[in-house]
DNA sequence: TGTACATCAGTGAACGCGCGTTCACTGATGTAC
DNA sequence: TGTACATCAGTGAACGCGCGTTCACTGATGTAC
């Protein structure tokens, strides 16, 4: 009943150094047990319909005791947003330390591919984080590190494709001042040697990521792709091959995925 | 009070031949009034807060009068998501028609901005259809005929891509057979002569505007981009004009948007 | 080692709210002769 | 043109449900002397 999470329930090793009594260790893992379970139902009736009373009926509780665990339903929803961008984070990053450092466009589409995968078997969770936002939840600053886990590994690839010589940025087309500043935020984070062209072309890569992902999840490929799943990775795969040819720019001169199929 | 809306309350000319009478004059203005109302609500409150009970409220009848004009929640829901995809497909298409016809990368992206901003002004309804589904609602067979207008307005770039002489049908690369296999539906509206790499970067770069829209509507954007609107709005313009250029692809030789950028 | 007190977990009832939908009924509007 | 009947709009009450959150309370577990 009492499945580990991926939560402290707000009782660390380091906050409390001496060793954790009966009462602290049930604490810790009850908060666990709250936690799983609501996953578990977000995995079944989706963001909107999960309730802190149906987690106290299936933990055998009465609602108002899950009190003493989770402030309110917002905390809650916090606590499984953080979860579910840390588990697909976590996915993508393996799946992408699997590509070798070199091959950019593999390593994009195995990113891709990992988040698609995630999404299918995690609807619920990624409808959370990536789907309409909750009404009247507004989301705490705890979400925004693990929410950078995947850009982050994007960001990554345009950084080698730099860095590697693959990438040119002599040769960059600069963007419109407008444009420009708008990347302000993101600059915080990216190294200055990453040309703004690279940046937008990345960030519309981002877009059709998750813009696949969820089209394909929320049903808008109804009557538009075929219904088998192994056709529709096949599609998903390839749509990804060519946005990362169409990315990761190669240097003048080089083959490059989609605009190689211009050439003679 | 009894505002016009896009709805005819289910008595048409069509079907009464003689003029409407008192009652049946007040039907169809009533039910136009509660779609009105319903949308008026669902802009604020968003789908999943969306009740017949306050739609009833502020249109001072009592609730169960509602049912006289619309048999159920689910109903009303459909009422609003095909006046949704209708009102979005034809600010695309507005937008779309100012175009010269043989500008393409400028009829993709005046579709793309009039998507943007039409998901601004109306932030929930675009969640509506394009955001995570209504738990337990089921869209009908009567949703799909005005899902289809913006893609196919870009589908009709594609086709004129090859029709135009633009893109070199000749040096197409072939997609893998099972993505080939996935876009049986698809090939139901588009030419055989559209090349399946056509249709899957168009299918990519619908992704790409929904996917950018979301991202932006749904909060993910903060932290990355300037708050700025202008600034984001030249962002939005600057990235689909380079998805554009990555996908209409000229015939070999012609300078292509981000091809031409990796020239000497 | 034992005792007195403080802390905490969990209970059960309640508050106040909102929802979709049904149903018997009244009274007005339309229709057929 | 007038009358009898059928249709329909809208009412008000009710059913049955679920939710988040609070609060006074009991009884068990921990802590300090």
């Amino acid at each position: 009943v009492l499945s580990p999470g991926r939560h402290d329930g707000g009782v660390t090793q380091e906050e409390t150094a001496r060793p954790l009594g009966v009462r602290a260790r049930a604490r810790v893992e009850l908060t666990r047990a709250i936690v799983e379970t609501a996953r578990r139902q977000l995995a079944e009736v989706g963001p909107a319909n999960l309730s802190l009373r149906a987690v106290a009926r299936e933990l055998g509780m009465v609602s108002s005791a899950v009190y003493r665990y989770v402030p309110s339903r917002d905390d809650l929803l916090t606590l499984l947003i953080v979860d579910a961008y840390d588990a697909l984070g976590a996915a993508a990053e393996k799946a992408e330390a699997k590509v070798p450092r070199a091959d950019l466009d593999g390593r994009f589409v195995a990113v891709a591919k990992a988040v698609r995968v995630w999404a299918l078997e995690h609807p619920h969770e990624y409808a959370l984080v990536y789907g309409t936002p909750v009404p009247g939840y507004a989301a705490p600053q705890d979400t925004i590190g693990p929410a950078t886990r995947v850009p982050a590994l994007l960001v990554g690839v345009l950084v080698d494709a730099v860095a590697s010589g693959a990438y040119d940025p002599a040769a960059a087309v600069p963007v419109p001042p407008a444009a420009h500043r708008a990347l302000g935020p993101l600059r915080g984070f990216v190294p200055a040697d990453v040309p703004d062209e690279l940046l937008v072309s990345g960030l519309a890569s981002w877009a059709t990521v998750f813009g696949a992902v969820s089209l394909e999840l929320f049903g808008q490929f109804q009557n538009v792709l075929s219904d088998a799943a192994s056709q529709r990775e096949a599609f998903f795969t390839e749509a990804m091959r060519r946005t990362a040819a169409a990315t990761v720019r190669r240097r003048s001169g080089e083959p490059a995925g989609l605009s190689g199929a211009a050439g003679p």
